[in-house]
DNA sequence: AATGAATGAGGGTTCATTCAT
DNA sequence: AATGAATGAACCCTCATTCAT
């Protein structure tokens, strides 16, 4: 008996940091990181003030914590589609582009987005953090594939960063609006997600591909 | 003699609040709203505290403020380039894309929109005055030489709203990220300005153009 | 002509004072003291802020003014009364109080002994100022018709300034009442005025004259 | 022994509102409401400045508070007395006010009237609570007792109302007066209370038994 | 480990009063 | 005498953080 609730314990204890990182996510996703008050996500995780300082020593090491487990998720799973993929360059960049940001959209990661690009002047680290381990893998992979349409002669010898950023800031944007000016206006208004990402990418990889080649379906 | 120093003093009346303005830019760019403390922007202007609030009735007016004087006189010039212009569409857009956000970028002008992003959702009538004196202007004016691009031929038919967001999306992001990212990484990792502008233009336009038409200079 | 102006200000300068009591009065009548502004009272008199601190040294004055001249005014007329009056001291009484308090009860002076009786405390002149002014003369006043009342063996032999308190206190708190509770409560459940106070004096004449005698119509 | 700090804790815990309450009363009545700031309730109260809003959401609730204790207890006591007496009408209401209002008098209730008349304007709800709680339950024992007597044909058929009003507006500017005027004036010309409540209530009683009957003792 | 009562620094705002013009 | 722009002291309230239990 008292076995059985040690190890409920221990359970729990070790669960505790998990929940009040969903706990803090769901809040600050919700009211903003400025808005949410400490005593809230302990409430919401189940436990009082004291021990959410137990485990994070500051509500700017909780946004932090909540803000790598959210980032460093997303990364891995697009480098492995480009490895498998075998069709044509612009094809892969479609379905790469495509894929995620309509996964993300989804998620409560687009408004980690948001959050980061409003906070991280107060936090420098988690630009370095964010840097390391989401910006700078994730442009490698799409340079990496718009590069090799460049050689393999399937698009326009154009600047690589440059095209990056052309592929995938708008698709930055389109979270961090939703959740910035997106939140204010009425929703009918608010672009659609999906529909634009389409269309982005067909523009852009108009843009990239060589002029007498056809067009990707 | 004391007209003269009624003169200077109805004179220095009037200044304040443009003294008051451009002190709380000054802050507001450089630390952020909320980090901001009302007292600092009346020291700056050179004035006490209650003298704030005798032009201003709170902090959030002061933002609204500052925000409205900057952004208001932005799509002015744009319209009358577009009135102006009587070369290609291609070239159009290119010359007013790139003038614009070239001038933006180099002002103040980028890290309020960078607060306008970090703080609408706190002041939802920022959003709604930001969207009808700076959005909806804005948006018609590139859409309307897209879709004349579209009308003499010179443009493939693509999707409107969709190509106005690729074309402007990257381009507001890239103010963004300079002033929230950007602010925390070495100077020469970020991303030169012009030169994405230029890149990212010719890209999009790439898309835009009819297959067979060459490219502008 | 400068000397129909010359004329006219000085009239003016004259009448500042007045005027300035008046859009006190007005106010604090209205607001209160402590909700009402000094610059409130300055426009409402047609002037500037800093003229009314030309002729009042501070709020704190204005409002000593504003009750010296409103309650200095009331007591003489009674005086009068008392003097001329030859029939039965009930009748006198009667007719004393009935006619003062309905005056009172009607004008701007009910609000301010409700003023009064708030401020007092903060203000300690103001009570020495009211206690000679006002309360000393009345009370004697009274007294004095009760005394000959008794002394004519119209009245029981009471004791003179309980009973002068008793058939002035409720006068004096409904006066109170009215701008205190009173102004909270829905306007039907106010207690009617003119014929409480008629009520309340045959009662407490009730208790004055002697028992074997009829009492007065 | 863990258990024991943790009661001592509770009952600290406990007792803090009502430390707060006695703290604010305490200041209110010395002071007043406007005068006292926040921090000295809690300093008085042996607590910091931030604990007080622990358990009062604000100044003005604990002046709310405040008034709700202090008035809420004093009617029942009165009902009671009314059940259990068995003699004259006269004696009954006799003994209810001078019992009721010599305690008022003694206790710091007697500010708290004065409190109320000075702030009700300004917190419109303390009216309603009052009227509800206090006004209107000893307004209906009074007057059940004057029906009574009326009934029993010991009192002369007078307007009921009015003669609560007689009765009782006298002791309540009693209260008022002595913490408002009374408070500004020596010491010794102060109305004596206790003197003053005996001989009202025989005066006012006078006018209310028939006139052929004897006063009672 | 967990609690939750207590803390107190911090900042926005108001308004009586002053004084240069 | 009159103005009204400027001042700055005063005060309420919030909330991240601490620490005794």
């Amino acid at each position: 008996m008292s076995d059985e609730s040690a190890t409920a314990r221990r359970r729990r204890k070790e669960a505790r940091p998990q929940e009040l990182l969903d706990a803090a996510l769901a809040l600050f996703v919700e009211k903003g990181f400025a808005a949410t008050r400490a005593e809230e996500v302990a409430v919401r995780a189940g436990v009082s003030k004291g021990t959410l300082y137990l485990y994070y020593p500051s509500k700017e090491e909780l946004l932090k914590a909540v803000i790598a487990q959210h980032l460093s998720t997303q990364v891995a799973a697009g480098a492995e589609a480009v490895e498998r993929f075998d069709g044509s360059c612009a094809a892969l960049l479609s379905d790469l582009l495509a894929r995620w940001w309509q996964h993300v959209l989804e998620s409560p990661a687009s408004r980690i987005f948001q959050l980061m690009i409003t906070g991280v002047r107060d936090f420098p680290e988690i630009a370095t953090y964010y840097r390391r381990e989401v910006i700078e893998p994730a442009t490698q992979l799409v340079g990496q594939v718009v590069q090799r349409g460049i050689d393999r002669g399937e698009f326009r010898p154009v600047d690589v960063p440059a095209a990056i950023h052309s592929l995938v800031l708008p698709l930055v944007m389109l979270c961090v609006h939703r959740h910035s000016m997106g939140a204010c206006l009425p929703p009918d208004t608010v672009l659609d997600g999906p529909a634009f990402i389409r269309q982005h990418i067909a523009l852009v990889l108009g843009g990239l591909l060589r002029r007498d080649d056809p067009l990707p379906a």
